[in-house]
DNA sequence: GATCCAGGTTG
DNA sequence: ACAACCTGGAT
């Protein structure tokens, strides 16, 4: 580990501020949807201010604050490419960490509950990234439990998440920010490739509404809103 | 684009000068795989000298070389952290690029007509990446092509690539880079989930071939030297 | 050691 | 406009 990376405040640290702060400023009737992206837009906002703290904190260390940048124009230089590989990669796994923790949280607070998988997967490859009701159940009872993947954006990634399908008769995808790339052209693609259950936040849904009902039939599409219902539904059937 | 992406030599500009360097200083007699990885290097090597002469263009252009770093931190960490993103993510496209360019290149070099897809895959999304011998021949007769995917290294992308399994019966996953992440436990994964045809770096082949020998029976896995005769025997048979 | 992609660039 | 890249370390 970096730096840079170690002198970042812990995700779960960033989420709890996220959680407090929206508390104080929205309003209880919040949607499940609006809920988890107040989080994590205020989660991100929390983490870029980390961020340059840290840079700041970094060129100060390694380059004398007196010195005149056309002296030092090569180290700086070599400063920058360096950190460009450590920063843009802290980012990507921490914001993976940060989706899903955030769901899991926010499934915690409407009563779910559940267990995010981690990193550590070990044998099991295709397990999902947090389980209803616990990580115990994918091991004793997988007819039994919920099994969620969830991803901020999808770019072509989506396809990773395919085999929980496979292995999960309750499986479902979720994707969480509301500024998702979601196409038309990639619900198709999702549904040719097996694809059955997913979760897009309430704007992204109702923006391809049309659509869905359209040409997706083969894809249960719901808005996110939906999740802790349709969990619930799910659990009462399992039980 | 950013300035920094433009202000680089093209993804082909870079690979013609690989493969002039590498041609000048190996022999004859190196192998498929070797010649991959040495244009390779070669052209990675010179894509990070093009990145840092930008970097320090940019730094010049964007602050007073005659400030000192304490007037100017709070600009420098906003370049740092601007440019990272940029810097990374063009990393991540060119290099892509760059591999599905080499190998098309040493294909032909070595007689085997082919065409790299490129991104434009529109409709079918389970496009290789490489086509033998012919783009057109995807659509006209997928039955009669030979399919190639490829990565520099895997991570758990390579499950991206699975569909093209399922679209051509004629089709491989190629790994490229030399120091690639292959491991046993995914070579399992890989097996599961109906990789079936994998060309690995030399290297890499030879230090897993106990492994693969006894373990992975439904993955045909192969030195990449060996791919320009497993392409001609497939054509032999297609014809 | 598998998975993330607080994601823009590429064609 | 859009799908695919991951010259990839952090988690």
């Amino acid at each position: 580990m970096s730096f840079f990376s170690k002198s970042i405040r812990a995700v779960s640290d960033i989420i709890d501020e996220a959680v407090r702060n929206v508390r104080g400023r929205i309003s209880s009737d919040v949607s499940f949807s609006e809920y988890v992206n107040e989080i994590e837009k205020e989660a991100h906002r929390l983490y870029l201010l980390e961020e340059k703290r840290v840079v700041r904190e970094i060129l100060l260390k390694e380059i004398n604050p007196e010195s005149r940048l056309k002296d030092t124009l090569q180290k700086v230089a070599d400063i920058v490419v360096e950190l460009s590989t450590v920063i843009a990669n802290t980012r990507r796994s921490r914001g993976g960490m940060s989706s899903e923790y955030i769901l899991s949280y926010a499934l915690k607070e409407y009563g779910i509950d559940n267990e995010p998988v981690g990193r550590r997967r070990s044998k099991k490859s295709y397990y999902p990234d947090v389980a209803i009701p616990s990580k115990e159940a994918l091991e004793k009872n997988p007819n039994g439990v919920i099994a969620l993947a969830v991803k901020r954006t999808l770019r072509e990634r989506w396809r990773e998440d395919i085999p929980i399908f496979r292995h999960f008769p309750n499986a479902a995808f979720v994707c969480l920010s509301d500024s998702a790339d979601i196409t038309e052209g990639k619900l198709l693609d999702m549904q040719e490739e097996g694809l059955r259950v997913l979760f897009l936040p309430d704007n992204l849904y109702f923006s391809l509404k049309g659509f869905i009902e359209e040409d997706i039939k083969r894809i249960e599409v719901y808005e996110l809103s939906y999740l802790p219902r349709w969990i619930r539904a799910k659990l009462s059937l399992l039980r």
